[in-house]
DNA sequence: GGTTATTTGGAATGTACGTTCCTTATATTC
DNA sequence: GAATATAAGGAACGTACATTCCAAATAACC
């Protein structure tokens, strides 16, 4: 029987996004993966393929991260206008809790690389309409609740809060200021009230 | 007398910022700067300085024209409401007209650069003062004459509409449906109404 | 112990990178 | 025409890049 693999792959692959979250990916080499991931080149081309191959796995496993942990986050809450709001509390909280002020991994590959890339762009629009109908089932649930304001509909309401966390997202690689983010939650989220 | 420089520095630093515009900094080469600034290498080094130092002129020049072409704009609009809605209008005229999807290069440069690039961090953060304070003085007048909601504080409108701005230089990216970015564009500029 | 198969370390490969250097071209002055 | 000064073309330099290759280490089977 061969020798076995002898790392994790799932933390190597962790290692690998948060090197690529910080740097990008045109900014990560090679041979900086080699020594955040603590793998050889050849263990990371045996089990991750290229470059290029590693960066969409690493995307993807920050895709499903983010989301379990906004889902887990959102179980205490049973109404749809207090999740809509924690969404932006628990956001900026992890905004400002970054030491290394790097934004969300897929707002900064979507600016560095969704029109040179045809497979970015592809994977950006997918967020989005995840996104978009995540908030907008929010948003109906709420309307029809009366809990939120029914005179917008609720794709536009959707597709505006899913804007401004976005905005947030970039703010926050460029203030620290909590208050700046708070100020823009309340705004934002105040064209939910009825 | 020596002899002269024989290209138009003006020209040839807009085609720069056009080439870092669409594939970021790191993302763009010396090899591809010269082609597409039609210099020789000697030429960019004596006139521009290194790379980092013309791409940041390349970022003075794109912020200074985007304001120019911003202020010729909103020249006729007198109404402060009527200059924060063209503000949007045109902003997202832009972004759509851009077939090469590359968003804004203040934005851009942002995610890609401002964790890593104290100089660029700082670059960033005064352009946030600038459209701030730019956009808190349009929402006080409106609110002196009436015109915008004074319930909510103007630093706070001013920021929720900076940030609506970037999210939309970022959604911009992802989809070139103009209905989109116009639904946010209502409903952020929603907060504005008594 | 030998064979086979796989993992891993890190050198090798060929190309690309940013920056400097060298040569040629050109203009002005003497 | 010669001397001087500068601009420009593009090669050279030293390093960096992504990817492949080779040797050593290790485990299981015979």
């Amino acid at each position: 029987m061969p020798k076995e693999v002898m790392f994790d792959e799932e933390t190597a692959l962790q290692k690998a996004k948060e090197l690529f979250w910080r740097k990008g990916y045109n900014g990560t080499s090679m041979d900086e993966l080699t020594k955040a991931m603590g793998l050889s080149r050849s263990s990371i081309y045996n089990t991750f393929g290229d470059k290029q191959s590693l960066f969409i796995q690493s995307l993807n496993h920050y895709k499903k991260s983010q989301h379990d942990k906004l889902m887990q986050s959102l179980v205490k809450y049973d109404s749809p206008l207090k999740k809509l709001q924690a969404i932006f509390r628990v956001s900026i909280d992890e905004l400002i809790k970054d030491t290394d002020r790097k934004g969300c991994l897929i707002v900064n590959t979507t600016t560095e690389l969704a029109n040179l890339e045809n497979n970015i762009s592809v994977f950006a629009k997918g967020n989005l309409e995840d996104h978009e109908k995540f908030l907008q089932d929010l948003v109906k649930k709420g309307q029809q609740s009366g809990e939120i304001n029914k005179s917008i509909p609720s794709l536009a309401l959707a597709r505006h809060l899913f804007n401004s966390l976005i905005g947030l997202k970039v703010m926050a690689q460029t203030t620290g200021d909590k208050k700046t983010l708070d100020d823009i939650a309340k705004v934002s989220l105040s064209v939910l009230q009825n």
